[in-house]
DNA sequence: CGCATCTTTGAATCTGGTCAAGGACGGTGG
DNA sequence: CCACCGTCCTTGACCAGATTCAAAGATGCG
């Protein structure tokens, strides 16, 4: 385990943009580290050293049940931090979607940096307030929202976090798609389906792009 | 809206028992505050002026959609804080389930709070952390498990949060259940009443005490 | 070009929801 | 003290949305 501050670190003290920390380059591994996809950032269990920045691609945050059910409850693009936990292990486990190069944090320093540098505490703090408001949108969605709803918000909300335009890259599988509504992929594809005929959604031959044509039908599929 | 701090109140730097503040009493309302049942907190979309803590009772936090369909993300005990928000405004409400009495801070001062003392900082951030990963489980139990796993993840739950005894005197009613679960009231009680059938629980008359007779059941049921 | 993987589609099944009614508890007032 | 009433809870019959099982169709990598 890498234990070393970024004193030791040539490159510490670098104004990196998007760093949490800035002036004061402690505490976190300066050298982003490449990560390719279907790669494991950390397993469920293993013991939380860490935590982590996305600089570029996805990674997702998942539980599994004992016979394999699984639960993504998050997808984390660039500039997303992930992997706090109050206990001493990691309650989830974090995979690349998409390849990724991740900035490294020591947990260790966390409670220091928290007392030390003001403008580091409130960057955790708004990115966990945060993560609590996309966990409770995410537990309306699952608790109470249709295939359809639940499609219709993916859709709305990836477009906000990608790009904003009509044209959707998908950086993730059916599959975790599906973890991530609590559907299967059999429904989110006949869901997909159901929008393209009703003219809402285009689905080009590449099945991970989407072109939104109607928003403001999606706006409205979304309760 | 009450915007003194608490160094104009007569018990100002009292040590109080279970206060985050001790040693800078400044930032927080000192006495704390009764509410009733049924009483609202906050709304849905009002402005987060405030934060709080349990010191008695249960408070159920939640969102609904305009169709009137209610997800409860969280009910909060003695000694949890509730009511942070990245944004200006409340994203969920909060209602009053049982008696209560809370401890109201003004989120105005948060930041500077954090910025000066690092023991609130640190129980601020745990709080968080912890908020985090009740709702990552949760979203599993929403996007995954059955209604007879939810019942039971339910039951032990509240069992270790409200008194490790065989005996349950649960705060809220079926429906606010339905709505943290995610099912139907209707569903609740049929899950509780095949519990009962296969001889996990009684269901004394009065039908919000719970006696959970065999707990490994009840274990082997949570997923 | 061919194979492995991912995606789509169809048919049958099932879990949980909906609609409807009846029952029990507890508070209120006579 | 007891009857009444409102609310909460339970139960039953039926229904619907989503899952399961199965198979065919694409895509894209080697």
């Amino acid at each position: 385990m890498p234990m070393q501050t970024a004193l030791q670190y040539p490159h510490a003290g670098h104004a990196v943009p998007g760093a949490i920390v800035q002036k004061r380059a402690i505490a976190f591994i300066d050298v982003p580290t490449r990560f390719k996809k279907g790669q494991t950032v950390f397993s469920e269990g293993s013991a939380a050293l860490h935590f982590y920045e996305v600089v570029s691609g996805t990674v997702r945050t998942s539980q599994l049940l004992k016979d394999g059910r699984r639960q993504i409850d998050a997808f984390h693009l660039k500039g997303d931090l992930f992997g706090f936990e109050a206990s001493a292990l990691h309650r989830v486990g974090a995979e690349v979607v998409e390849d990724a190069t991740l900035r490294i944090y020591q947990r260790s320093q966390l409670e220091r940096m928290l007392a030390e540098d003001a403008e580091f505490a409130q960057r955790v703090v708004a990115a966990m307030m945060h993560a609590i408001e996309r966990a409770q949108s995410h537990m309306l969605l699952l608790g109470r929202k249709s295939a359809l709803e639940r499609i219709a918000t993916f859709l709305l909300d990836m477009s906000g976090r990608l790009s904003e335009m009509s044209h959707l890259d998908l950086p993730m599988s059916r599959s975790d798609i599906a973890d991530h509504l609590g559907l299967t992929i059999e429904t989110v594809s006949r869901t997909l389906t159901q929008l393209e005929r009703k003219g809402v959604i285009e689905l080009p031959s590449h099945r991970r792009s989407i072109v939104l044509r109607d928003r403001i039908a999606l706006r409205r599929l979304d309760a």
